[in-house]
DNA sequence: TGTACATCAGTGAACGCGCGTTCACTGATGTAC
DNA sequence: TGTACATCAGTGAACGCGCGTTCACTGATGTAC
């Protein structure tokens, strides 16, 4: 009665399996993955706790779902950073930078993405993996590319994981860490490794 | 009877506190951090699951010192690579390289250390970065010296990541691991990144 | 060498706990006529 | 618009489980004399 509902809810609750995923990375980014649970979760979503079962085959499916939507997320931030980057090399750290913002951005998914038993290659990640090849490939040649990818893979991956685990100094906002990405980029084609902006560009 | 003992064993079992280790390594490998459990750890070491606690304060305990172990390990692994090496970039080459072979061939040690909850970076790794900070200062000035051992970090420690996971296609053993990781940093200072050899010499 | 005592590593029963999952149910929502 | 029925999201009790941890105990080992 008291006012018209804004979104069209269907049947009961509504949007319970949003709810619950949100919830569920609400916990994951307080408590970490060790400690999740499908009760509690459903405790903070304000359910009982045989409610998840309406919408998740079972614990590992939420999960499963999460993984799946980071990667999507990542793909779609990846995609965003290198459209309309002419340049192979700048598009190969934008996208890194990208990535590295993601996961900041995203602890929880980042963490159920990389470190859970739910994902495994075999089961999600499709296109953001694909997507940096693509990119790397470009910049590196056809000599070596997979490998060129997984380095700058490797690389993202790294500082994310330093990151998250708070082991990079004054990088307390997303920002501090997106820009650390970016001088630890600027670092490996500047000094460290050397300046390959000279020739490697087009025109 | 049937022989003398080859070690002095003391007291009942021996070298308990030892075996239990093993047994908590052994299992992570096998099944992951996410359900390793103190009481499958006895079992394995063929003791009743009370007797870690003559050992270890509690379960956390025992993770604590596997982490403690790693970083110990690792730090000496770095020392060894680095020994004798003179040029300041072949050292964070070799640091790197040693630090990504340590993860391959020690996997559970490494989820220990860097995914689990025991290890939090105040608790543990006093020397083992301590000591890439100081390579890293060698190799890149002293303009940016805790930056440059960040990204070698990252870099190592994302390969490792990737490797752990499977995600690098074709690394099967510690060595076909080694090596990629080697072609890795190589390819940092070389197409990609540039070919800073020349210019970063001493002579 | 032998005896008495102290120490302490390992035992097995017991505790309480929160978990994942199932199930019969209820009550709200959607649909056919 | 109204009624009868089907659907299905959420409930709450119940299940069995393995876990971490405690505790009084036992029996082997070490030590003093």
């Amino acid at each position: 009665m008291r006012s018209s509902k804004r979104k069209k809810k269907s049947y009961h609750h509504g949007d319970l399996r949003e709810v619950l995923m949100n919830a569920a990375v609400e916990l994951i980014d307080e408590q970490g993955l060790h400690q999740f649970s499908l009760r509690e979760c459903a405790r903070l979503a304000g359910v009982s706790h045989a409610a998840p079962y309406r919408h998740f085959e079972d614990k590992d499916a939420l999960l499963r779902e999460i993984a799946r939507q980071g990667f999507e997320w990542l793909e779609a931030a990846g995609r965003s950073a290198i459209a309309g980057v002419e340049d192979a090399r700048d598009r190969l750290d934008a996208y890194g930078i990208a990535y590295v913002r993601f996961a900041v951005e995203h602890p929880a998914h980042h963490r159920v993405m990389f470190t859970s038993h739910v994902a495994t290659p075999n089961t999600v990640d499709p296109g953001a993996f694909k997507l940096l090849v693509e990119t790397a490939t470009a910049v590196a040649g056809p000599d070596a590319p997979e490998e060129a990818a997984l380095a700058a893979w490797s690389l993202s991956h790294g500082m994310s994981m330093l990151l998250l685990d708070g082991r990079v100094p004054h990088a307390t906002s997303a920002e501090a860490a997106e820009d650390f990405a970016r001088r630890v980029f600027a670092q490996w084609r500047g000094p460290l490794g050397g300046t390959a902006r000279k020739t490697g560009r087009k025109r």
